[in-house]
RNA sequence: GGGCGGUUAGCUCAGCGGUAGAGCACUGGUCUUACACGCCGGGGGCCACAGGUUCGAGCCCUGUACCGCCCA
């Protein structure tokens, strides 16, 4: 038997236990087919990106359920993947293209894919490499990659097919532009930041007149665009300026007063400018009076030929210069500070720029009715419960998802142009020639959105839409396990996407996580720099510490603030399961059997047995209800306060002695069961320390988890042990109180009229000496009239500790009164309840039964404590 | 503006109708031969506020005040 070290030291084995997991092949599910089954998929991480505190949150909650799925015997399969994050990927190569002196537009479009898929075989190994460090038991035969030909093959059926029901579309729209991207993104890559901005005031002259309407704005740089000013149409002005034109400043161009109801009459002045080509409202107002769209910037942000004098300057450059200009001209009111809110993309933060473009769309509406069904009638829980109203409040609201990217990097849409006679052609399978007979064919430039391949996730990975085995055992998945913060970009999509293309649902359940902060509460983030990374944390206080952490924490829909002070407590708690191991290492007979109990258990054995099922129970219940929190705090409390505390305090004596072959079996046989009941929690220690002790099974992974048998527990047993600690804290507590030295040997006087608890203390004699470091213990029906004596009383025992040299009687008799005053008060607050006609009346039998139980014992307490007051003179 | 959370011990959080809990921090003692990442004790809470329901309310209802998030 190897020895161990003496603390806790998970580097040394962390990586070769994952190893010898992988080469075991433990990761991969059984073929065995008459095993219930458990499928999870990974919400795939970006290729680019590295593991953040929020991956080691979800993914140690996916390895919990997966391995406690997998110890209780079913087939369990956690899907791993990557995906290709278009953008994101697309930058960072163009990154090193920059770097090189070059850029994509000098190596070309095939080239430079062909760089991409070279980096992703560099690099895109990384954030796996580290879900490996996370101890995930993924089924890394079965990992996929959204590129993959197959992933690419679902992504092509799925857009042909939406294609061919009208679903997809392609049109001429307001889309959010990001200019640095150089791509349009979807209304969900656009987040809304608070922003503090100006208002500006300026006056556009009416034709024929030395008048003039102020409207107010936000972008001044847009008016360039304009093609109207609205009002109100119960706008008093409006009457009077009906039909007139007024004159663009700087343009001089004249633009139409429209009326239209958008306008809001409390805004600024009650007029607005319309720019329909760069603002998704006056689109709207544009369309419905027929107003052209001026498209006034370029790609990259920078004004166009339309912009006049501007051309080719960055847009808020014109902006300034615009204002500049207006305030020469004497056009410029005034300008209010106003804080709005700006669109910033959400992968590079710029501000986004709406513009008018042409991109493809998926219609919404009819797609997120059976996905609201689902939910509501229970195909899909979601949990915590109350996401579901955000859920059905996105889906209720849905609008059109813009899918086109205009990117190199991604699924390029199955779109071809016929360029001789026009055509359209929309195939899974890349055509050669159009039904005209030409063969000059080109295909759509674009790419799709990375979430468009990212919502088919849960069955792409499994082969559809091939009808494989794998799709048929594994689909629909269990579970999905994931951040409340991708619950439309990626649940509600999936929910539709499955419903649509599966006519099933992707998961049966979704358990959402809060989020990690920082200890300070706030978000993470780069910019704040109060980043910490999962490899920090497992490096400072080992995987499986900050996996407990975690997991202790993960409760449903709570976010988490990060103490680190916390993963050194749960370090600690790794060290003490460490050290009760070596402890039992320590002292197992040389050839101990395995798994039968030889000898008479004791009644400590009786205990611990009777607790680790109610503990085994309770673990498998609260995982079942994913109260990850609940089951790992339950193992902490047994392990530390029971197991350690007690039992193997009360089995040192035996094991000293030699003469309790039962405990020592049992303290072995409830250590691996400890073992396994944290495996899903922590398993790298776990497996580290079941391969040290005695075992069946080539791995703990593969082992079978402790599912908890009520017939196996004792509760007389229980009981007893908890009158017993109650007695031991009692006097220790004496002890304390009055400061004896630790290391003296008391002797115990403890005294009942009932025969029967004389009869436990007797049984209890060693365990009660033995805790409370005493040599001798006196069991007698009343205490000896001694002054010179501690004295207190646990439930129905009185107990003293006679002490020749107990001098300070004044602060005895005060401690003993201070007793009384509490039980007093205890007594009151009893009586109070039970003089209490209502309460005795209406309150259930039991209720009233336990109070005048309590009450009784109280009153008992305080006449014996008064009996040992008076004693004392 | 609409919606969803939160407000419990110094800190971070459980508990959600019948005696207020944990971890950390604090504090007194202690290197008792598994562990000082330890052991044995201890202190600390009108459970945000105001009403209501109930025999009984952190727990249910109504309202208020802060704090946070999401959607317009």
């Amino acid at each position: 038997m190897d020895n161990l070290t003496k603390t806790y030291e998970p580097q040394t084995f962390e990586k070769r236990i994952y190893e010898s997991w992988e080469r075991g092949g433990w990761f991969a599910p059984h073929d065995d087919d008459g095993r219930p089954r458990f499928s999870i998929s990974i919400p795939p991480p970006n290729i680019t990106g590295s593991l953040h505190m929020g991956h080691a949150l979800q993914y140690t909650l996916h390895d919990i359920i997966t391995r406690w799925k997998r110890m209780r015997g079913y087939a369990a399969l956690w899907l791993p993947g990557t995906d290709h994050a278009g953008i994101a990927t697309q930058t960072v190569v163009e990154k090193q293209l920059h770097i090189e002196k070059t850029s994509r537009r000098d190596i070309g479009r095939e080239k430079f894919v062909e760089r991409v898929w070279q980096w992703k075989a560099e690099y895109g190994g990384r954030i796996t490499a580290q879900l490996r460090g996370l101890g995930s038991s993924c089924d890394w035969s079965r990992e996929r990659f959204t590129m993959d030909p197959g992933l690419s093959q679902a992504v092509r059926t799925v857009f042909v097919t939406l294609h061919k029901e009208g679903l997809i579309y392609r049109g001429e729209y307001i889309v959010n532009w990001c200019p640095r991207c150089q791509t349009a993104l979807s209304d969900l890559e656009v987040i809304p930041k608070e922003t503090a901005g100006k208002l500006y005031h300026i006056k556009y002259p009416i034709k024929g007149g030395k008048d003039y309407v102020v409207v107010a704005t936000t972008r001044p740089e847009t008016m360039l665009g304009d093609t109207a000013v609205a009002m109100h149409p119960e706008d008093e002005r409006a009457a009077l300026l009906k039909g007139a034109l007024v004159i663009l400043p700087i343009m001089n161009r004249e633009i139409p007063v429209i009326e239209d109801e958008f306008v809001d009459r409390e805004f600024g002045t009650g007029v607005v400018k319309v720019t329909p080509a760069h603002d998704p409202n006056d689109f709207e107002v544009g369309k419905r009076h027929s107003l052209p769209g001026l498209t006034i910037m370029d790609g990259a942000g920078k004004m166009n030929e339309n912009a006049g004098p501007y051309a080719g300057k960055d847009r808020f450059q014109a902006r300034k210069e615009i204002v500049n200009q207006l305030k020469k001209q004497k056009l410029l009111v005034k300008i209010d500070e106003h804080t709005h809110m700006v669109g910033h993309c959400q992968r590079c933060d710029t501000v986004v720029e709406p513009t008018q473009s042409t991109q493809w769309f998926v219609k919404m509406k009819s797609l997120a009715e059976p996905a609201i069904n689902a939910v509501k009638d229970g195909s899909i829980r979601i949990i915590p419960e109350n996401w579901s109203k955000t859920y059905f409040d996105w889906l209720e609201n849905i609008r059109d998802w813009c899918i086109s990217r205009q990117l190199w990097w991604g699924h390029r849409i199955p779109v071809w142009y016929c360029d001789d006679c026009g055509a359209v052609i929309c195939d899974v399978t890349d055509p050669t020639a159009c039904t005209c007979g030409s063969t000059r064919l080109h295909q759509d430039e674009d790419v799709l959105d990375t979430w468009f391949s990212s919502w088919l996730w849960p069955f792409s990975t499994l082969g559809w839409p091939e009808n494989t085995p794998d799709l048929r055992r594994f689909y629909p998945t269990d579970v999905l396990i994931t951040g409340f913060d991708i619950i439309f970009f990626w649940v509600a999509r999936m929910v539709m996407a499955g419903l649509k293309f599966t006519g099933q649902v992707p998961f049966r359940e979704v358990f959402l996580t809060g989020l990690i902060r920082d200890a300070e509460g706030q978000k993470m983030s780069k910019s704040r720099g109060n980043t910490i990374t999962p490899d920090e944390l497992m490096r400072e206080f080992g995987t499986d510490a900050m996996r407990f952490a975690l997991a202790i924490q993960a409760v449903p829909g709570t976010d988490i603030p990060l103490h680190t002070g916390r993963m050194k407590g749960y370090r600690a708690f790794a060290n003490k399961l460490w050290n009760a191991s070596r402890f039992v290492i320590m002292n197992l007979p040389e050839n101990i059997a395995g798994t039968t109990i030889s000898g008479e258990p004791t009644f400590a054995d009786r205990w611990i047995i009777s607790r680790l099922n109610q503990v085994a129970l309770k673990v498998n219940l609260s995982l079942s209800e994913y109260k990850f929190y609940e089951a790992a705090d339950t193992l902490y409390h047994f392990l530390w306060h029971e197991y350690c505390d007690w039992y193997i305090e009360m089995v040192k004596p035996n094991l000293m002695a030699g003469d309790s072959p039962a405990s020592n079996s049992i303290l072995m046989q409830s250590l691996r069961d400890v073992l396994k009941l944290l495996h899903p929690f922590m398993p790298f220690i776990t497996e580290e320390l079941y391969q040290k002790l005695p075992h069946d099974e080539p791995a703990l992974m593969v082992s079978r988890f402790p599912e908890g048998d009520q017939a196996a527990i004792d509760l007389d047993a229980i009981r007893e042990m908890e009158s017993l600690q109650a007695l031991v804290v009692a006097i220790r507590n004496l002890r304390a109180e009055n400061n004896l030295d630790p290391a003296r040997k008391i002797e115990l006087i403890c005294a009942s009229l009932s025969e029967r608890d004389r009869n436990f203390l007797n049984t209890m004699r060693l365990h009660i000496c033995n805790l409370c470091r005493a040599k001798s213990l006196t069991v007698a029906t009343s205490l000896p009239d001694d002054k010179k004596a501690l004295r207190a009383v646990s439930g129905a025992f009185e107990f003293a500790i006679p002490l020749s040299d107990v001098t300070d009687l004044a602060a005895e008799k005060a401690r003993v009164e201070r007793e009384i005053r509490r039980a007093e008060e205890e007594a009151a607050g009893l009586t109070r309840k039970l003089s209490n006609h209502d309460f005795l009346e209406k309150a259930p039998g039991k209720v009233v039964k336990d109070t005048q139980q309590r009450h009784r014992d109280v009153v008992a307490r305080k006449d014996k404590l008064e009996d040992m007051l008076r004693r004392l003179g």
